[in-house]
DNA sequence: CGGGGAGTTGAGTTCCGTCAAACGTTGTGG
DNA sequence: CCACAACGTTTGACGGAACTCAACTCCCCG
């Protein structure tokens, strides 16, 4: 169920190179990059508010969160990263991040300088356009993400979730037939989806009960793919993982 | 309390070397953008979903709205643009977009061909940077609402979105004083805040029983922004205008 | 003067949060 | 190998914030 080896890259390689066209010179840039391993500590912030940071994180294995926090502590994730991901991306453009990051599993990542990523976006042109669409992309899955918390009724929003990164680890090429590794604690959920970890899991209860998903423990097993999407109005488009890489379980 | 008339464009000039800092020659190159006058229909879609859209829309006045909708007709606001935003900038990346925009009030704007962005972009890197940041700070404020939408009550959901307007209209210089004109209905504050206009409708009452704020018609008066921000918890870190554009009427 | 649209207000309902207890599961140490 | 502590999940009872529905007012404009 896990995959993503061949390069520690590649999987970044190819969500720009399905998104953008890069030149062969452009991809050798990016194969060229500096980059360093390392293990992120789980459940604590790597990045805190008003940090400074000079890097970015590729996400290897595991999973990233993106945080904004309120004073009781109630927290809003803004945005989940998968391996092949890269984490705040764009504090290349703003390293005085207005937000903190923390792995919410065992993650694994690869350190990237900005320096790096700033030349390389300023001597190849399709290699800044790359970067700049992968933001994008990222205000496109929040952008759902705040339709989502405003709109959608707690089934919906956890039917949704489920769809989007059941889609999000098909084109990662870590599904497995219909069920994927999940590393998210219910109270996580909630945090993403605006709910509180009680409500989540009556919902989770309610989707499995329907046949939809079950997530147990650590997978998630999608059932009725098509169930889900029609109560979440999943509709995987604004992903842009568009082409050969369906999304239909 | 209508401004920014000097070039229609320095608004958005100002908002860009705010955050970056461009070369002359780099301004030059964008004051020299073909660029096209247009007057918005009102609460009609000039961008829908899934259109392929070939010009971005800076705005001169009034206030554009992008939405994400459900089949029931419920909306979400994604984003709310003023005098001197650049509306659907990303789209110059991915010109298929996945939110539809409309005026919400009598409003101008100046068409700008993505192919004349795209290769001002290209052709100076300052700018592109200036771009993508300008891309990075809609994100900001994106996320800024998702944690509002997910994690605010409805009270601090109205005065936070007071808040954060009215430093934005003191950035570009349509404040007067302590009030500003305001275009929007409260039906459309509900479909930013994740709210029904009914309970918007509410909430004003209590911030104007409060002594805090005052909407009514086209103009919001703060009578108390310290008040407003200590209950929406707001700090306009996020909308990166520092510097002397304080926030504190 | 009259009609339409937005704003305002009240009464009743519902969805989700809060609180609290019980139930697994994992890991640690005796 | 068992005990138990720690943590997450599960479930129930209750309360409250926000929604729904509906009536009424206000204001603008023809």
């Amino acid at each position: 169920m896990s995959k993503m080896i061949d390069h520690p890259l590649q999987g970044f390689f190819n969500r720009l190179h399905l998104r953008s066209s890069l030149e062969p010179h452009e991809l050798d840039a990016l194969r060229g990059l500096p980059m360093k391993p390392k293990t992120l500590p789980v459940h604590r912030d790597f990045i805190r508010v008003s940090d400074e940071t000079d890097q970015s994180y590729l996400v290897v294995s595991g999973v990233v969160g993106r945080f904004s926090q309120m004073r009781d502590g109630n927290r809003q994730i803004t945005a989940l990263h998968i391996a092949g991901d890269m984490a705040d991306l764009c504090s290349v453009v703003f390293p005085k991040t207005s937000w903190a990051f923390q792995a919410l599993a065992e993650t694994e990542v690869l350190c990237i300088p900005h320096v790096a990523l700033r030349d390389a976006a300023r001597s190849h042109p399709g290699i800044a356009n790359a970067f700049w669409r992968d933001c994008v992309v990222d205000m496109a899955i929040m952008s759902e993400g705040l339709l989502t918390v405003g709109r959608r009724t707690a089934e919906a929003r956890v039917a949704h979730l489920l769809c989007e990164m059941s889609c999000r680890y098909r084109q990662a090429e870590m599904i497995d037939h219909d069920r994927f590794d999940w590393h998210l604690r219910q109270t996580h959920v909630g945090d993403v989806l605006g709910l509180t970890s009680v409500h989540v899991n009556r919902m989770l209860r309610s989707l499995r009960e329907r046949g939809l998903a079950t997530v147990s423990g650590t997978t998630v097993t999608i059932h009725d793919f098509a169930g889900l999407a029609k109560i979440a109005e999943f509709d995987p488009d604004y992903l842009h993982l568009r082409g050969r890489d369906e999304c239909s379980t």
